[in-house]
Parts: structure tokens; sequence; C-alpha cells
DNA sequence: GCTCTTTTTAGAACAATTCTAAAAGGAGGC
DNA sequence: GCCTCCTTTTAGAATTGTTCTAAAAAGAGC
């Protein structure tokens, strides 16, 4: 594993829920300040490809890597936009059963109030 | 409902599956030859906020739109990139049941081999 | 026919990601 | 230590679908 790959996995592993490549990036400039962007999307999709991460797209567009590879669900705050951990369950299997056609996998993204928020919403007013 | 609304909302009708900007945009042209792309974006964005279409985002990020505004849930063929409608039965009581987070709604998208694809299997070695 | 609002046009802007080609770096053999 | 080959990195342009902008046109109500 080269320098800066580790550098970008490390980063990832050492922050708490998700990011987005350009947060990605600025962290790991502090490291390597003559790191580019272009790098950082090599080495997520070498780390993706290679099962280290996990690339979440969402349809807003934004793109989150997930330090957690394994097949879990995630959520989209509509308030702070985080992207957060969902637990449904074997999902995969129930969408398997009640399918009327075959589903080899599936994207899907809650939409949500994330706790942050929630607990903010006497103060916030939302 | 203005003319070129109207036009739209007619190709999206008269269509069978789920379109993208651009094909509707080719359609409408053959009526309207001067018909502007900002145009069809404008109309399909006042059609989904007045609830006639409905807008599928895709994490792909080919946008479709689908003249069945009532909720049920889609998938994309991996082989030729149709997106057609899969029923899950009401999976939205069953995600709010099921998630440890309230879920306000949910954008999901299943990968699936489409009927077209899955009959020419043999022929194609897929 | 006039005024106000909505729709349409044309084309520029946008923004995240991907691509390209060249430069740099690293590993192994000699 | 040097040479060669393969991988990684860089810099910056390109891409692409969508959105924005400002001006022109159309339509509705009076």
């Amino acid at each position: 594993m080269v320098q800066k790959r580790a550098a970008v996995l490390e980063v990832l592993r050492s922050s708490e829920g998700h990011l987005q490549a350009d947060e990605i990036f600025r962290r790991v400039k502090q490291y390597y300040p003559n790191m580019v962007l272009a790098t950082v999307y090599n080495n997520l999709h070498a780390l993706t490809n290679d099962g280290y991460i996990r690339h979440i797209k969402t349809a807003t567009g934004a793109d989150f890597y997930d330090k957690t590879p394994t097949p879990h669900e995630h959520a989209l705050c509509i308030n702070c936009g985080k992207l957060i951990d969902a637990d449904l369950g074997d999902l995969a299997a129930l969408l398997h059963e009640r399918a009327d056609i075959p589903v080899i996998s599936y994207d899907l993204i809650l939409h949500t109030v994330c706790p942050d928020c929630d607990s903010g919403c006497d103060e916030n007013n939302i």
C-alpha cells in the first residue's frame, strides 16, 4: 500500500461518520500539502475496489465514503445533510422475497432527522 | 396549463416506461421545433411540483421522469439501463417499522435484469 | 388595449467527477 | 549503485447533465 493511499484510508478510519471526497482531500492535504484532488479520487476508487471502504452515491449528488465496507443501510439527514448509519436488519433478503422481479442489488438512502438535529428541535423550532 | 407544459406531459403519458429529460426534449421538439432543453426542465419541475409526474433520481446520474405519480418502486436494468416498475407491496410501512431511526422518506432503486434482457439471455450468453 | 405575471428562449455557468498525458516514485534484477 | 518497468501522482482540461440569468414573448384579467 503506497503512502498516499494509506493516508486516505487512515483519514477515513480515524473520522467519525462518512466523508465526502472534498473533505477527505482537505484532511489529507494537511499531511501532504502537494496532494491533488484527482489523487484522492484515484485512491478512493482503488480502496473501494479492493473492498477496504464503501462508496455511497446519493441522488442529491453528494458522494460519501464509508470506512465500514460491510453491508448496512444509510440515512441522509434532511436538516444538516449528514449521512448516518441505519439498521434495518437483513433488508436484502426481504427485498429478494417481496420483489416481483429479480433483485441483483439495490441502492437505498433513507431520509431522516439525525439525533443531533432532533435534539436541537426545541431550540430551533423545527 | 400552457401549451408546452401540456406537450411535455403528453409525451410522457403517451410513452411506455420512463423517460430521461433529453429523450423528452427530442420528442417534444418534433411538435415544437424551437423548443429548448431549459424549457423541458422548467416544465418537468413544474409538473413534478404539481404532482402530475414523478422525478426519479438514480445514483448513476440518470434522471428519469415517470408519468405515474403514485408511490411505487423502480428497478434499473444492469444490462440495458432501462428503468422499470417494481412491486414491493407497502415498503414504506415496513421501513418505518424496521428502522432504528425516524424515516421521513426514502430513495430506493433496485438493480435487476429486465424481462426484455432476460429473455435474450440464451442468445446473448449473459 | 394595457398592465402584470408567467413562460420561454439562448446561452452562459456550474460543480463534482473523470480523463489525459507527462512526470515522479518505487521495486527488483543485475 | 544503476537500469528498466510498472504504478502512482500531478496539473489541468474536459465532461455532462442540470441550473441559472436576463431578456423577450406570451397570456390573463381588467
